[in-house]
Parts: structure tokens; sequence; C-alpha cells
DNA sequence: TGTTCCATGTAATAAGTTACATGATTTA
DNA sequence: TAAATCATGTAACTTATTACATGGAACA
């Protein structure tokens, strides 16, 4: 019941399941991703249910686009959604699982370099946060707390999208230093 | 492809399911959860994969429990697992994605609630984990970087969580500010 | 002529949740 | 005697992924 409230609030204006794919590569990447082939079902099963309605719209290339927009039941399901409080306790981090098993790859050349490839991935992922953000503050002299509503609540979910990416990468920093540290010791031990 | 493999990891020494979830509970909460209810199936799938074998052990009360331990094949596909790079870009933070379509609340008491809501949770969660970090350090003189390697590197994600749920935390008190001072500015503005 | 973008979808499978079912022992 | 803990599981359902299928327009 999550992709399904989502939708839901990003159809403020219509918007066909083309759009909205983009619109996860773009804004929401960071903290949810869809595919089309699961967009466009829950699309079709929001209008069965009323949540939505949908008409055909003209394309410039390709076929004609499906555009959906919410109706009066869908926008009461999406209050109700955020009315409920923060859905909490639900997050799954898969490189996390994996550092805390990681003492099983045994070669300690192999640990580092799995290491290195998340620092990397944290150091580019923030350079991308960094480009929104300095994009956005140069386009909008409201940035970031005179923006309108609609703006501001993303704005926020930017700002805790680059502290979190920044703590990522200084902890891998800093990670990398103690494993290093460690087989130094161990090496130089019983000596 | 991912219960399946942190199973395989928590299997360092033979343990039953019951056991499984109980450490989930303890260690593995801020970055995974599971059911019992998936791990029973997905440990009998392993089994007769060959990954893991299974034996029946005696209990204090209850019925009697089913043993899991890893095999050399279970060993082999989590080092392949883990020598394929760190799993990133699967995230989903549920509550951000509901901060980032907060307007739609409409009310400002509502959406004040809901950030002060957040905030409870992660001061709980940052006190629990804080928690963890002090019994640790007090019972063991080698916390945090002399600790063997299968500490050492539980140790890493307790270490990014303390850090992640602090900076939630700030940003929740921050973003609460943030949100109050607009509201003031608005209300004064037409005067 | 091949690749990317536009734009829609279906089918098969995997992963995860919620609810149900059983039954003994211990603790309040 | 009621609730909690131990310990196993199944069934029904929802959610998400991967692979497949179609076909026109623009671009290199």
């Amino acid at each position: 019941m999550s992709l399904r409230h989502i939708l839901l609030g990003m159809l403020n204006e219509p918007v066909s399941g083309y759009d909205l794919k983009k619109e996860f590569n773009q804004s929401l990447q960071h903290f949810w991703r869809a595919e089309l082939s699961q967009i466009y079902p829950q699309l079709q099963k929001l209008e069965t249910e009323g949540l939505l309605s949908s008409s055909t719209g003209e394309s410039l290339k390709g076929p004609p686009r499906r555009i959906y927009r919410r109706t009066a039941k869908g926008h009461a399901e999406l209050i109700a959604w955020l009315a409920d409080g923060p859905k909490v306790g639900e997050e799954r981090i898969g490189y996390l699982a994996q550092v805390y098993f990681l003492e099983n790859l045994g070669d300690q050349a192999q640990i580092i370099s799995f290491m290195q490839e998340l620092r990397a991935y944290m150091a580019n992922w923030l350079k991308q946060l960094q480009e929104v953000e300095r994009c956005w503050q140069a386009n909008d002299p409201r940035y970031p707390d005179d923006l309108p509503d609609k703006e501001f609540y993303s704005q926020l979910t930017l700002a805790i999208g680059l502290t979190k990416v920044q703590a990522n990468l200084a902890w891998c920093e800093t990670a990398l230093n103690r494993i290093r540290a460690r087989s130094n010791k161990v090496s130089s031990a019983p000596a």
C-alpha cells in the first residue's frame, strides 16, 4: 500500500504513466523507485477503484498517451495516508546487510574494494544532489524557505538526502581507514 | 534475492528460524526486517537447494527446534553475493515519500504533528542504538577497533546507524522550525 | 541502419505481509 | 486462569521485479 499512495501524491496535475516514471527518476529516486511495469497496472487498478480517472491525449511521436487525474476520492485517500502518521520501520538497506557480513569475504583486498565501490557510489550521488540544489537555488530566489508549499516540502526531502549521503560518504572514508589500521596491527603484532 | 543471502550470512553457527527472528529484532532491525512466515519457507527452500542442512534439536518447552547450518555450497553463494559489490539504489523510505507530499495535508497543525511524531520515533530509536553501544563498550575493552572481525563489521553498521538517526533527528527539528517560521510569515504578511 | 526516445502494456516469477492454526510451558 | 514465550508452520494475498512484446519518430 505504498506505490499506490505515492502515485496519488504525484498526480497533483494530470500526467501519464510515462511522465510519472520520469518524475521518479528525477526527484523521488533517493527514497523510492518504481518500474513502468508496476506503474501502469497500478494506475489501471486505481482507476477501477475510482481514485483516478483517465483520458486519451495526443503525443508528438509514438502511441497516444493515457492521461490520469486524481478524483476527489483519490485525494481523500491521499490525505488519509498522510494523516495516519509517518510510515517508519520499513527501511531496507541492502548494502548495510552486506557490510554486516563482510568478514565472510575473507580477503582484505576484496573487503576494501567493496567499501571503495560504495564510497564511489555515494560520492557520485552526492554530486548529483548538490547539482540539483545548485540549479534550484540559482533559478528561484525564493529557495529554500520562501518556496510555495509544494516545492518547500520536496526541498525538505532534498535537504535530508544531502545530509545522509554526506554522512554515508564520510562513514565509508572512516571505515576504510579503520579497516586498513586493523590489518596493519594484525600483521605487525607477532613480530 | 536478499533475505536469502542475509539468512546465509546469519547462519555462521547453527541456529533455528526462531533464533534468526530474534537476531533480526536485536541487531539487523535498523537495515532489514523479516517475519517468521517469510523466514521458515525461505530456510526450507535453501535446504532443498543444498545451501543449508538441518537437524532436529530438543527444546526446553514447546515443539522440537529445527536447527539449520550452512553448507559449503551455501558459503560459496554468500561470498558470491558479497563479491558482487554493494547492492545500492534499492532504498525505500516511506516517510520521506510522505514528507514530499505533505502539503496535501493542508492543515498546518496536522503537518506539524506529523513531523513531531517522526521526531519522537527518531529520538527513541537513537536512545536504543546509544544503549546498544554503551553496553557493548562497557562489556568489551576491545570495542570498537580491536573487536574480532565478525563484531567489527557489525559495529560498522551500528556506527552509521547512529550517525544517520542523529541526522534524521536534527533534520526533524530544523524542519519543524522552518515550517513554523513559514506560517508566521504568511499570517503576518498582509497586515 | 542502428540506437535512443516516446508510449503502452502483459506474463511469469519472486519477495514480502497478514492472517490463521497448533500446542506445550512458564509466569503473573 | 489468562497472558506471554517457545516453536513450528500454511494459506491467501499484495507488492515488486524481470523479461517479453509492439511500433512509430528522431537522430547520428
